[in-house]
DNA sequence: ATGTTCCCATAAATACGCTATGGGAGAGCC
DNA sequence: GGCTCTCCCATAGCGTATTTATGGGAACAT
């Protein structure tokens, strides 16, 4: 059975999550939407892993819901941010930019 | 503020003990000495996790394994990457390089 | 009417790191 | 001879997050 594929790192996911939220409330399949373009298409998040991600998220009281209609017409639970979420964005920005730095200088090559 | 601790995300932990044994074969101990030393203390591997990882790796064939005497005149179970190993290092440097660049892109503050 | 896209959601399986715990053996000090 | 510190290996149980697999409903184009 070759290689597993690894689309998201654990963990990663709601750093990622908030921070589409912060240009603006979103529903669901936007935000995978947006994920996957703003990265070119190198992170696709699964319906599978987005929905219970959000859940967690409001459980936490980082994201508030509403429902709405789309732009295309369609029922959608929109999602914003917080201000705990927003606090949240910072802290996990700073942790995602401090162990990739980290993981960099172990994996550069020699000198 | 004494250390601050940083969970290794799930997934990276392989990368970082093939990379280490790049440099040539290690013991347990000292593979998590290297990786904590060479990431400025950020990246700290648990025994709980190291040794799990490294028979998983065993299991895979990507290294093997002789027990010899360490530095410290003490029973020490050397690592060694195999030619697949060595491959494998390749293959999950660039996926982490890939990965943490498409991050990189989203989390990017505004344009 | 039928297929396609959009949108939400959950259960089961899976994976992997963390905590807690255990042990053994060399080295240095009293 | 004891004591303690550091070095070195290892496993069990837990928690959490992602993938896979499914399911459904509503709008739109053909």
């Amino acid at each position: 059975m070759p290689d597993p594929k690894v689309d998201v790192l654990h963990g990663t996911l709601d750093v990622l999550i908030l921070k589409t939220l912060s240009w603006g409330p979103a529903h669901g399949y936007a935000i995978a939407a947006h994920i996957k373009q703003r990265s070119g298409a190198a992170v696709l998040i699964e319906e599978g892993a987005l929905y219970p991600a959000l859940h967690r998220l409001l459980r936490k009281k980082w994201v508030e819901t509403e429902w709405g209609v789309s732009e295309n017409n369609r029922r959608a639970r929109y999602y914003r941010l917080t201000a705990a979420g927003r606090q949240r964005l910072r802290v996990e920005v700073a942790a995602w930019t401090r162990y990739a730095a980290a993981v960099g200088k172990v994996l550069k090559p020699a000198r």
